[in-house]
DNA sequence: CCGTACAATGTTTTT
DNA sequence: CATTGTACGG
């Protein structure tokens, strides 16, 4: 085993004053591909070094799977059981510290805790009982609903002032809002439920009203690390600040042109306040790339130079040269994803790249529906981070719903849902159901309602619950047995596309193996969400990876490629009235870029479609407009692979330079496609909006757009 | 009171 | 396009 003064040695300066600064907080500023990671994860190791017990120390990642992998790579270092250094998301440190705490608010550890979605439906109950008065039609929906409120908590704003910034429509059903909000708050009070910023909130409260607790804290956690500081909300950073106030030995570690969840309440400015909570800090900055060539990091830091925002450092590399960054500019999706299919394929049997070093990375999970059809049609294996969870899908909900009563039989919003699955039962009986199961205690309820009821579902499930509450059998057989009581209703309720959904129960099953009580296996689904192509892909090795670029924070790859970099889809079209917004589309962007070690393939189709409007054509996205066209190569659509039309260049015929699917623009009649070569000097172009043209090109000034 | 058929409706990013 | 609300028949 190395000692760790070797380890140490291998550090640039800065990362080793990082990490041999362990007394006091210290803030650390860390560019893309800094060895951020090497970073704490040496810090971790020396720290351990040092006989600091390993559950001394906290370390909050931003996904759990991060904060493992670190753990990892500091015992590969040391050796030592850094295996129980104690780390996670802030979600679920709070959840694990109000499970012990919960008590002093009046919650019992087994609390239910709500995703986005269970939050939304609970509010659409809640709305439908209160009845918004007045305007029916213009009453905001759940799901605007759910984002005002989080929006509230997170950044410690009125009501009144989200309503009149940004949902001035509803300036007149504020009071109305207001009364929801109340009532919401109380059901959940009522019924043992936290959503994502209770947890929050709550172990906040408990930080601040309880100075013993603190304390008791602050001896159990001596060391205290926070990854991606600029992601962390007004909350986040307060219970650090909280956590850390009896010892003060903290660090937190984060890139302030790397912020990217503004959305979701998280304020880059909390680098910047860190000094304040802190004024003894420590504050040292890593700014040598070790990631990415030249070329990519230039096209990186234009894009982030035309920010508005100033930040706090510029990123150099020692790295060789390598290929510019290539655009490819298709006809259309599908164009894109043949060709993206293409240079895998090549990128993988000629240039001998691992797929596994490989990733494609969007804005929105939706802009790889297409590609994820090519890959499957060329047998390419991926996984998808981002988009629809498992959670998330209606049948695992209906699953999980079930096994949440059996944990916590005061989650009426389960009950609910699973009642209204049951056959000859509607809201009207759910809604009595639900009340004699308020009225008395669990085991006379169900008694009642198996006399008051004789819906044959209803029997069945009553007599399952029987069977399994208090008994407490391992998570996977209670999800069988429960899964064998939902087949019926399952293949009722999904009959058309049973087969697709049935794969994700399956998957539910493998990950249910891996829990030991229920309470962990549905806490870590809703805390530790996981898409259902991750638990598909888990055992093969070569595998591709696709990702939504928020979800691909912290990581690289050898080639990356960026899916729609057109406007309206990058930038998203929602953030273009907002300039704080699109500054974090920028930002966005320059995280895409930077994930990139070698190579760097940006695409953009030409043509889109847009639901109502038919086929559109597309701008290139402004990030790349505004950079000076060297800094990345330019191709167009190309029936050859790319290398070898990099190596004849452009032999183009002289007499006819258009063929059938070329994309025009035209002076006078704008922008449209060729649909016919009829000789050497007349095509015959459908235009957007003229329709099917003849142009002589004698006269008529053609410019190609696909080249 | 339940279930179904149909229309409408709006589609970012995530713990 | 898939979910969510509404209208109506059983």
């Amino acid at each position: 085993m190395p000692n760790i003064k070797e380890i140490l040695e291998k550090l640039n300066p800065a990362q080793r004053e990082a990490v041999e600064s362990i007394e006091g907080p210290v803030l650390v500023i860390a560019g893309a591909g800094s060895g951020k990671t090497r970073t704490l994860t040496t810090r971790l190791a020396y720290l351990v070094s040092l006989g600091i017990p390993a559950e001394r120390i906290l370390l909050l990642t931003f996904t759990r799977k991060a904060a493992r992998e670190m753990i990892t790579r500091a015992e590969a270092l040391v050796g030592n059981s850094c295996g129980k250094v104690q780390g996670g998301t802030f979600h679920s440190l709070c959840h694990y510290m109000l499970r012990q705490y919960g008590y002093l608010l009046g919650f019992s550890p087994n609390f239910t805790v709500l995703d986005r979605g269970d939050s939304e439906d609970l509010l659409n109950l809640l709305k439908n009982s209160l009845g918004f008065p007045g305007a029916k039609r213009h009453a905001p929906k759940k799901e605007t609903l759910a984002s005002i409120l989080s929006k509230i908590k997170n950044q410690g704003k009125t009501l009144e002032e989200i309503i009149t910034t940004e949902y001035p429509n509803f300036v007149d059903l504020i009071p109305q809002i207001e009364r929801l909000f109340k009532e919401y708050e109380l059901y959940k009070r009522e019924h043992q439920l936290m959503d994502y910023d209770d947890l929050l909130i709550n172990w906040l409260t408990i930080l601040k009203d309880y100075p013993q607790v603190r304390e008791e804290v602050g001896r159990r956690y001596n060391y205290i690390m926070v990854d991606e500081y600029q992601d962390t909300n007004l909350l986040q950073g307060e219970i650090v600040v909280y956590m850390a106030s009896s010892h003060r030995n903290v660090m937190a570690v984060g890139d302030d042109s790397q912020s990217i969840y503004g959305f979701r309440g998280a304020n880059y400015r909390n680098i910047f306040d860190f000094p304040k909570h802190f004024p003894e800090a420590r504050i040292i900055k890593l700014e040598q790339n070790y990631r990415s060539t030249q070329p990519i990091l230039d096209l990186a830091n234009a894009v982030i130079e035309r920010s508005k925002i100033k930040y706090t450092k510029v990123l150099f590399t020692e790295k060789k040269e390598g290929p510019k960054p290539i655009l490819f500019r298709a006809k259309d999706d599908h164009a894109g994803s043949e060709f993206v299919a293409d240079e895998i394929l090549r990128l993988t049997n000629e240039e001998g790249v691992p797929l596994s070093q490989i990733a494609v990375l969007m804005r929105a999970a939706f802009h790889s529906y297409d590609l994820e059809l090519e890959l499957t049609k060329r047998g390419i294996p991926f996984v998808k981070y981002g988009g629809l969870k498992l959670l998330e899908s209606a049948h695992i909900k209906d699953v999980v719903s079930i096994l949440r009563i059996l944990v916590n039989p005061y989650d009426f919003l389960s009950w609910n849902r699973v009642l209204l699955l049951l056959e000859g039962v509607g809201p009207r009986s759910a809604e009595r159901i639900v009340n004699l199961l308020k009225t008395s205690d669990l085991e006379s309820a169900i008694f009642n309602i198996k006399r008051q009821f004789s819906q044959p579902e209803l029997q069945k499930l009553l007599n399952l619950f029987q069977d399994l509450m208090g008994k407490r059998l391992p998570p996977l057989e209670t999800l069988s047995q429960v899964l064998s009581f939902y087949e019926p209703i399952f293949e009722r309720a999904y009959f058309e596309d049973a087969h697709r959904r049935e794969r994700d129960l399956e998957s539910l099953i493998a990950l249910s193996e891996k829990y030991e009580t229920l309470e962990e296996f549905l806490t870590d689904l809703v805390l530790e969400p996981i898409y259902s192509s991750e638990v598909e892909g888990e055992r093969k090795e070569e595998i591709l990876t696709l990702s939504t670029i928020h979800s691909a924070k912290g990581l690289e790859w050898h080639t990356v490629f960026v899916l729609s970099v057109i406007e309206g889809r990058f930038p998203s079209s929602y953030s273009l009235l907002n300039p704080e917004e699109l500054e974090e589309e920028r930002r966005l962007f320059y995280v895409a870029v930077t994930r990139a070690k070698e190579r760097l393939y940006l695409i953009a189709p030409l043509t889109i479609y847009v639901p109502g409007e038919g086929r559109t054509f597309a701008k290139l996205s402004r990030f790349l407009q505004e950079v000076p066209k060297g800094l990345y190569v330019e191709y167009g659509r190309q029936e050859k692979p790319i290398a070898q039309a990099q190596k004849e260049e452009k032999g183009a015929s002289i007499n006819m330079p258009f063929k059938v699917g070329d994309l025009v623009r035209h002076p006078r009649f704008g922008e449209g496609e060729v649909m016919k070569v009829v000789d050497q000097e007349k095509v015959m172009v459908n235009f957007v909006g003229k329709g099917p043209t003849l142009l002589h090109l004698k006269y008529a000034t053609l410019e190609r757009l696909s080249p």
